[in-house]
DNA sequence: GCCACTTTTCAATGAATACTGAAATTCCAA
DNA sequence: TTGGAATTTCAGTATTCATTGAAAAGTGGC
């Protein structure tokens, strides 16, 4: 026979639920337009909303994904270093948990991309500029301004992209409280 | 008969070239990555760095791409701010020339993704916050730890993201030097 | 108001990417 | 060491998303 309690804790946990779920599915949806696969923001979103460890079949479960997905994407998120295996001793499986804390998060996320995508950009500029004319005396007028002022394009889009790198350097780079501190930092100041 | 500076016009502008399709083809990978259809990104690193206004055709023609995908693209870019549209009088073609500041340019795309993507996300907060139960007295204790963890893991995302918007409110919102000021100002700071 | 030219729309196509699932491999407790 | 459990790999499949191109709508000059 059932305890009187059990109703209120079934609503409690069809609330919970529902509430995780809203996040996951936004949080997945996000991903998607920042070039993340859906299923790998829905994983995150999973460990960072329960907050504990969670094993392969407890997400494919709730996710309803394939094995081979899970585990491979759980494995990227681990090198980004937003998730952590955790192993539990006397049990063979592995658990993930996802960083808690935000700002930390926000930070790897950062790092990782800046990582990926801004250092191959910067050398892609770099490579652009080695291609270009010198404005050297050989050319004709307009021909060394045309080529001056290319470069005046590319090094502004070099510069500004370095100065960015350089600042997530100092105020990403390892560590968690960097972000957090630059933006209240920001805030402060107007 | 070639006059002699014709070969080295030519060599001229094939470099030229060559450094522009080096930019172009890099500019369109990275937005790949970033959610962005490549033949957006290369659009607008065409016209960024051609540094002129471009008629569709000509786009058409230098990039290999449809008339359909010129139009629809230039028209959402045009929508962003990051490309305007200039009609020379005389001919009825539209010419399109991108913002050529950078770190104009840099706003003009944070904020069109602000728009798109962090206020949505802030709307699902507050719903996946409202779908959460409250810790009321009528829960178990341990109900009522987890719902406050709950609620708090939702919070800090929330307070976060929120920081993030207003900052990028302050200083990205209207006007181009926003974003500048704010890198020097943390840059200085270090 | 008509004609020539330009832009926009959208259903169909194609390309890229994510996902699956079963086989191969690794791992560890006994 | 071995057996069973867990993880990883990867070729194939599915899905999603970008792109095309032709037809429709719009636009301005005459």
């Amino acid at each position: 026979m059932e305890k009187p309690c059990t109703k209120v804790e079934r609503t409690t946990d069809r609330a919970l639920t529902s509430s995780r779920d809203a996040f996951i599915g936004h949080w997945g949806e996000m991903g998607t337009s920042w070039g993340v696969p859906r299923s790998m923001a829905e994983i995150h979103a999973l460990l960072f909303i329960e907050g504990r460890g969670l094993c392969t079949d407890e997400i494919m479960e709730r996710l309803q994904l394939s094995r081979g997905n899970v585990s491979t994407t759980l494995r990227q998120l681990a090198e980004w270093g937003i998730v952590t295996r955790v192993r539990q001793r006397g049990d063979r499986k592995d658990y993930f948990e996802a960083e808690q804390d935000v700002w930390t998060l926000l930070s790897l996320i950062v790092r990782a991309r800046k990582r990926r995508e801004l250092e191959p950009l910067l050398a892609a500029l770099a490579e652009a500029k080695a291609l270009a004319p010198a404005p050297a005396d050989t050319e004709s007028r307009d021909d060394r301004r045309e080529i001056k002022a290319h470069l005046k394009r590319l090094d502004s889009m070099d510069d500004a992209l370095n100065r960015l790198d350089r600042l997530s350097d100092r105020f990403i780079g390892r560590g968690g409280k960097g972000l957090d501190v630059a933006v209240r930092l920001l805030a402060s100041l107007l």
